[in-house]
DNA sequence: CGAATAGTTGACATCTTTCAATACGTGTGG
DNA sequence: CCACACGTATTGAAAGATGTCAACTATTCG
């Protein structure tokens, strides 16, 4: 991750029509190395990544692509939280999954991008050209292995939210929305019980096919079921997960 | 598909309980072949999948695999239509997709089925077992990355679902439902403008994440706004192609 | 300190679901 | 060949849950 420490260079981006920071990349040092499409990587081969790939900061609100053009990158994110959504024509706002540290954004993808990207935070990404991808692709197979075993399990909890959006409640939605998230983020080493929201309710709201208040009134129905404690709106503790977790899966409150 | 007439033998299947009849298999003369994971191979290559494939028919009504169970075969559509779905504890459904001819079932498996699947009509399914793709990928290496490009599209198409599920209106979920399915029926020369719905309103109610009457109630509505006309419940003959489409994308009726 | 943003809560409206009755279509048996 | 029964679909009326609108609170940032 965090290379040497001068070379902030401000360099125009692509998809972006922005401005970012730019810094050589380490990648032997990266500590989510093992989560990403780079785990199929032996270390002595990681200079062919370090090669072809650029790290980039970009802003909380800002986006990094649009749905609907040219997938010129991919994009390995290391920190912060970005949400992936669809737009329909009047607005309506489909989120269809936040991407947190070693998530691959750039998956689904062909001709063109099929969903836009946004950061939720100030986040920290490392960019692959799709070309120079195809290209590992090919000196390492077992990199593509690695992205279908990705794709894998996108496509699985895809289909997991299928079942949240069509069939569960909102309690239900907001429960398995906390739930799953408490378990990424354990993975990660961001705390398990106690969790902070990066996004706002209107984010959740998006992505469980809710209204704000809908989710807000959700969040004081488990609050007051003593599954879980709100100190402020954004850091949620889990105080019953099996509790959560029995809601999340339908079972009564 | 029609091989040698003969052969007709009953043997047990794995994940199904029950018997279906097996025969040898022709894949030079496959018409679907080119949509599926064996359109990666040259005709000369063919025998390498036929020395492991096995054909089979399963009747309507009747399950392949259940999730939850060991994922020992991934199959290939070859006739008919089948279910994909998931259940709650209390028996609510979500049908995540239907599986065409040419469609290959046992994506987004890891270490169990993440969905069951049921023959919604007769179909007939060509068997691999997951350990001989596994060697077919070694061997092809252009299979895998077919089927990592046949993974990327279904992504794509559950996040499309995403949006329907979490934010379109009962009649927009029924528009894009037929001009989706219209749309996979004229490039399988099955019909695009007169298509004949193997599944039920249930069926579709439980991929749209409706009930059976909500459903009923909006191809009603599409009916009256002469969109689509039906002749019988599911005999649906596509009126106003563009129309449907609009409505589908989110303009008004 | 005041404005702005985000979240919560209440009252009400609306739309989908639920419950119930009716119609339709197919297949079976008299 | 017709009658009946069963499964499926449609339609109507009522109930209920989520959405909408609005007020109020809390927090953050100039």
């Amino acid at each position: 991750m965090m290379a040497p420490p001068s070379d902030d260079c401000v360099i125009p981006i692509p998809h972006c029509g922005t401005h970012a920071t730019r810094r050589d990349t380490n990648c032997v040092h990266c500590h989510i190395r093992h989560l990403t499409i780079c785990g199929a990587f032996e270390p002595a081969e990681l200079p062919h990544v370090e090669r072809v790939v650029t790290h980039r900061h970009i802003q909380a609100g800002r986006q990094l692509f649009e749905e609907g053009t040219a997938p010129d990158y991919a994009y390995n994110l290391v920190e912060g939280a970005i949400r992936l959504y669809k737009l329909l024509g009047d607005g309506r706002r489909q989120i269809i999954g936040f991407a947190l540290p070693g998530d691959f954004i750039g998956l689904a993808i062909h001709e063109k991008y099929s969903y836009s990207a946004e950061a939720v935070t100030n986040a920290s990404i490392c960019c692959f050209k799709r070309r120079d991808l195809s290209e590992l692709f090919r000196s390492f197979p077992q990199m593509e292995h690695r992205v279908l075993s990705l794709t894998n399990d996108e496509l699985a909890a895809a289909q997991e939210q299928m079942m949240l959006l069509g069939r569960k409640t909102p309690v239900e939605k907001v429960a398995s929305f906390l739930f799953t998230l408490s378990k990424r983020l354990e993975r990660l080493g961001t705390g398990g019980e106690a969790l902070s929201l990066p996004m706002t309710r209107a984010d959740i709201a998006d992505f469980l096919g809710l209204t704000i208040e809908t989710v807000s009134r959700s969040f004081t129905k488990l609050k007051n079921a003593h599954a879980i404690a709100l100190p402020t709106p954004d850091q949620v503790q889990i105080a019953a997960i099996d509790r959560l977790e029995a809601v999340a899966r339908g079972d009564a409150l």
